[in-house]
DNA sequence: CTCAGTGTTCAGTG
DNA sequence: TCACTGAACACTGA
């Protein structure tokens, strides 16, 4: 479920296991389209025998950085994550596996194949990074500032905050989430929203986000009260763990999940 | 067999 | 050009 919590579970999952590590063996699936217009070889020409200085991330996406140029990036799309293992097979749906000195494995894996692996020189200044607005954990706005990203977009609210060129890392359960807890109406104009409203909005993106990050994105460790433990699979009679009810429709062209009751 | 789905991009519309 | 909408992409699992 990759959002920005569970990205930067990952990045820590790979960083983990590769910073500082010389890579001295990658193997890539034959996969033309997650490999995105890199070759697969380019991309383990552009590994092997390199050292991990970082493993970086902006928004939904992450890249390894070595001494040389240039960086592998990823992202992980619908369906992909990364699995570390220090030997055995290679897990279902693999893309790439990358071995470090010490044996340690990190392979990315990706069952529905949305996820991608590109080459940059310097990610933050070519696209799509380029393209991406402050991240929501490193450097989410200022409720004024965004408020200033808002006020002039008629989309709905929830539009707006899946906009990744407005604000980098929140997906799809992440607004239900935010937009549940702040008690705002989804389908509001993003325009309409008042000052305690986006101040509202704003401190509670920073909640979800860090307490999800705090909980290595395991859904199981996230507060009860969330709305995303009865928000999947569009319910008729969904209900919070307050027993609110839960109303299902499409918002910004995507599934969303609300509370009529407390959501105005 | 049918359908929903955690994301992004692009064609088309106004 | 801009803002916005909806479809397409691909595949699994319910």
């Amino acid at each position: 479920m990759p959002e920005l919590p569970e990205v930067e579970t990952v990045r820590r999952l790979a960083e983990r296991v590769l910073r500082g590590r010389r890579i001295v063996s990658i193997a890539t699936a034959d996969d033309r389209l997650v490999f995105d217009g890199a070759a697969p070889r380019r991309v383990a020409a552009a590994l092997r025998g390199r050292t991990v200085a970082a493993v970086r991330r902006k928004g939904k996406h992450f890249w390894l950085e070595t001494d040389r140029r240039p960086c592998v990036l990823f992202h992980l799309g619908m369906s992909g994550w990364v699995e570390t293992y220090g030997d055995g097979a290679r897990p279902r749906f693999w893309k790439i596996e990358l071995v470090s000195e010490d044996g340690g494995r990190v392979a990315m894996t990706d069952p529905r194949r949305l996820g991608r692996i590109r080459l940059r020189d310097e990610p933050l200044a070519e696209p799509p990074l380029a393209g991406l607005g402050p991240d929501a954990l490193d450097e989410l706005p200022s409720a004024r500032g965004l408020a200033e990203l808002l006020q002039r977009r008629s989309t709905p609210v929830k539009a707006a905050l899946l906009d990744q060129s407005l604000i980098a890392g929140v997906g799809n359960w992440i607004a239900d989430e935010v937009l549940y807890q702040a008690g705002i109406d989804p389908r509001r104009p993003a325009s309409s929203l008042r000052r305690d409203e986006l101040a509202r909005l704003r401190s509670t993106l920073a909640t979800v986000i860090r307490r999800a990050v705090a909980a290595g994105a395991d859904d199981a460790r996230f507060p009860r009260t969330w709305l995303f433990h009865h928000r999947w699979g569009r319910k008729n009679d969904a209900r919070t763990a307050r027993g609110e009810r839960i109303v299902h429709l499409t918002v910004g062209g995507r599934t969303t999940a609300f509370v009529p009751d407390r959501q105005r």
